[in-house]
DNA sequence: ATAATTTTGTAATGAACACTATAAAACTTT
DNA sequence: AAAGTTTTATAGTGTTCATTACAAAATTAT
């Protein structure tokens, strides 16, 4: 009555890697950019072992959508919530947003979510559901510490928390463009204290 | 010497409306999403037709780009610069974001520079250039508009035109995304009026 | 008319694509 | 140790991909 030993050749991959891995493929290349080639050797797995665990391209593909949702970890995320200051916090944010879109390894890359969306919600099918989850989310998680601003007394009784939390979002969204087309970390600095003005005044 | 008539067998298809076409199907499918094919039937003609005017495909996909940029028929941007009074004309380029980001015909399609852009620039080469280029002319475009409106009084004199016409650019991006996701234009509208008096106040 | 030139349609190229049949390998169960 | 079960690697499947060789077709130049 052994629930962890399962029966057969055991798998000789840490699934949760794999799906990782797959993420930063599906990060960098898109949906129909990502070849299987690709993903086997980021994955380190061969293509039946992707298929039997997996199932097919596009089932690995919202996988790696959920997966990365469910980690939490999106850095300018953290970065608002870690800091106890609102006016930082919203400042810690947009930084982030910037250096994550900016700094990263291989070129700019964006977000998991902006790249993803434009290669494949509306032609994928359940690929929008998955987005939409997400950005209400976010919205809401935003929000929420705009709520208990509120409550403190650092911010006003008719702050429309979640109004500013989707100014947010959208702020993202033009930065993570801007650093597509590969704009300047500096350049898109400038205007920074102003936009935090925007968000909480 | 006649300049119109060239020697050979004279070209049976209109060069710019095949590249309209061109447009058409890489915005609904993105760089990698369109195949040859796809383009060739799209545009009515074969491929080498294709290849002997355009190039390959990343050439034709380059030069798709600078058709769509010089149109400069933006469906938003024209609402802004045709609507005399400035407050009017924010909530109207607004507005035409988020009807051409929800009703098209195939879907949400999103703007074919935010579609462009995640699936090629970086991937691909050039592609970024046409970008950075795109955002500039656009923020110029939009902040233009604000010096003349401060020059007829419309706006006060230390109004940040460049500043404010990059947020708006930014939301643009942000209703986009959403679109794409899903959301209805009916819930994008809700915090309209209260999003203009971000740009201008 | 004939020659020269360019575009066109047909059909093919090799490469890369997503995906899988098969059998050996690695484990648990009996 | 033999049987049963699952995963693995090898090596393919047919399809689609971007691209092009070729010759007929359509025009201008001589």
């Amino acid at each position: 009555m052994n629930t962890t030993k399962r029966v057969g050749r055991p798998r000789g991959f840490n699934c949760d890697e794999a799906l990782m891995a797959a993420v930063e493929v599906f990060w960098t290349k898109g949906y129909e950019g990502a070849s299987i080639k690709d993903l086997t050797e980021a994955m380190g797995i061969k293509a039946p072992s992707l298929y039997s665990t997996f199932g097919d391209k596009l089932n690995l593909y919202k996988q790696a959508i959920e997966r990365y949702l469910s980690n939490d970890a999106c850095a300018p995320m953290v970065a608002f919530e870690s800091e106890p200051d609102i006016r930082k916090a919203v400042r810690a944010f947009l930084e982030a947003v910037i250096d994550y879109a900016t700094q990263n390894e291989s070129g700019t890359r964006g977000c998991f979510l902006s790249s993803c969306v434009s290669t494949s919600a509306g032609e994928v099918e359940g690929v929008d559901e998955l987005l939409k989850k997400a950005i209400a989310e976010t919205d809401a998680r935003l929000a929420k510490r705009f709520e208990l601003e509120k409550e403190k007394g650092a911010l006003p009784d008719k702050f429309p928390s979640l109004e500013r939390a989707s100014l947010m979002f959208d702020l993202r969204q033009g930065y993570i463009f801007r650093a597509r087309a590969g704009l300047k970390k500096n350049t898109m600095t400038l205007d920074l204290d102003r936009r935090v003005s925007i968000i909480l005044d």
